[in-house]
RNA sequence: GGAAAGAUGCUCGAGUGGUUGAAGAGGCACGCCUGGAAAGCGUGUAUACGUCAAAAGCGUAUCGGGGGUUCGAAUCCCCCUCUUUCCGCCA
């Protein structure tokens, strides 16, 4: 969530953030905010003082019961009682200001930085760069579906069975290319200095608040009733919140872990022409890469962790392009976001398979993730995190670009991972 | 599922009602000492909020979380959470 300091210090620039974001009543809620932050903060200070007098007179008491002046005693502790009421009443003052202040700032999206272009939706997104080979296929090329089929590497319907629907099942050569694009993945993430983390897959809500999946995605999630556990959507969540309520030496920045973890979505209200194979699944397999970084060096953190992704669809060859979402696009918790598309020549369509996201020190204002700087002053840190990569997509990309007569070629990176060159 | 014990600062660990934000030890940082290092000695070593232009300073809160008793609670009472150990069950 944002800082106070940021709303009260930059109102306008927080203003002029929210517009571009798109955040109904910007201009209302940011009043509010200030309004509540007042009333809390002129609550403390006479609580402050308040207790302050009864602390002092409770020593007295203390030192004159050890006198043994007891009607002395007395007449102070009459005293204290009335502090006390009142003590009482602007304690309630100040926590429900507090608590009312809480609730509305985690209503508040980040604001997106200067170089987010202006934007409604998907279409505003600015195409900055294309990239990778593109080989026009044959009239009768298939869809992933249908090859997935044909070579019995994926059984949608067995899914179904044992699941449900968007809970494929793979087999044979297909379980292996999920399994060789896992390893291809951490390696490549491992030799760009990633440090690997293999979290639990399930968290508890503290961990969702932490990261802001709760309480503003509360029905995305699979939750597990019983035990008030959640299934994790990505890996960013268990890893991200490893450094929640830590206070790293500045020497320990830029943190850079990388995890694969399968995901779970529960996609609520999405389903629909778009949804059909691996486009879009419930359960699916990801490597994540999370930076924990300082103000100062996140842009350049970012930048890296972007060349990082695009060195992997290059390497698998993948035709793609990295699209600089505008405003109204960008999730609630990023400053700056940019996605990776493949093209999937089967679907004719763009599908996305990464986004790189900078979330400047929103997220890790709910995580009280701080540094301390060379002054040792604690300062919010700054979280970043990207898909690299998301494997459905990838599969789907990759079945349907390189199919030939002869079968499914594997690109040559992946050769070593998956033992053979060719799905036949 | 049953039973027991426990949760204190970066770590260990003392503390059962009165200057305890918290003894002591370790660690770490800085300084002295040294040719250099070790040892030794000295100093320092939480966070949040408020006050302030800011810093210093000062005030308040915090000994797992919440509530209560009391003039006063790390210390007493209640509830919750978590951890550990033993038994049972089990991949």
């Amino acid at each position: 969530m944002l800082t106070l300091k940021q709303i009260s210090q930059e109102t306008e620039k927080v203003l002029k953030g929210l517009e571009k974001k798109h955040f109904k009543n910007a201009k209302e809620t940011i009043e509010k905010v200030l309004e509540l932050d007042k009333a809390r903060r002129a609550a403390q200070q006479e609580l402050d003082t308040i207790l302050a007098q009864n602390k002092q007179l409770a020593a007295k008491i203390g030192q004159l019961m050890k006198a043994q002046a007891v009607d002395e005693a007395n007449a102070v502790k009459e005293e204290v009682a009335a502090l006390k009421t009142k003590a009482a009443e602007l304690q309630a003052r100040m926590d429900s200001a507090a608590d009312e202040l809480q609730q509305v700032l985690y209503t508040i999206p980040n604001i997106p930085y200067d170089e987010v272009p202006e934007g409604v939706a998907a279409e505003d997104n600015v195409v900055e760069k294309t990239g990778g080979t593109e080989t026009p296929l044959p009239e009768n090329a298939l869809p992933h579906w249908e090859l997935a089929k044909k070579y019995d590497l994926i059984d949608f319907d067995l899914g179904v069975k044992i699941t449900g629907a968007g809970f494929p099942v793979y087999k044979g050569k297909g379980a292996q290319l999920q399994r060789a694009l896992i390893n291809f993945f951490l390696d490549e993430a491992r030799k760009a200095g990633y440090v690997e983390i293999m979290p639990p897959t399930v968290v508890n809500a503290a961990s969702g608040y932490g990261t802001g999946q709760l309480p503003d995605k509360e029905g995305q999630m699979y939750h597990c009733g019983l035990d008030d556990l959640y299934l994790i959507p990505t890996a960013e969540v268990p890893v991200t919140n490893i450094y929640r309520d830590v206070i790293l030496d500045e020497k320990q920045l830029p943190i850079k872990n990388c995890a694969y973890t399968q995901c779970f979505r529960r996609e609520a209200g999405s389903y629909g022409k778009d949804v059909r194979g691996l486009n879009r699944l419930h359960e699916f397999s990801k490597v994540e890469i999370v930076r924990i970084d300082t103000p100062e060096h996140s842009k350049e953190s970012h930048k890296e962790m972007l060349e990082h992704v695009e060195g992997l669809l290059k390497k698998l060859e993948l035709p793609y392009r990295i699209l600089r979402l505008c405003g109204g696009d960008m999730s609630f918790t990023a400053a700056l976001c940019f996605d990776f598309e493949v093209y999937s020549e089967a679907q004719q369509r763009w599908l996305e398979v990464s986004s790189v996201s900078n979330f400047d020190s929103y997220q890790a204002n709910r995580l009280k993730c701080r540094y301390r700087n060379a002054d040792k002053k604690t300062e919010l840190c700054h979280t970043l995190n990207g898909s690299a990569l998301a494997l459905p997509r990838i599969v789907a990309a990759l079945l349907e670009n390189n199919q030939t007569p002869e079968g499914i070629r594997i690109p040559e990176a992946l050769v070593p991972y998956c033992g053979f060159e060719i799905i036949d």
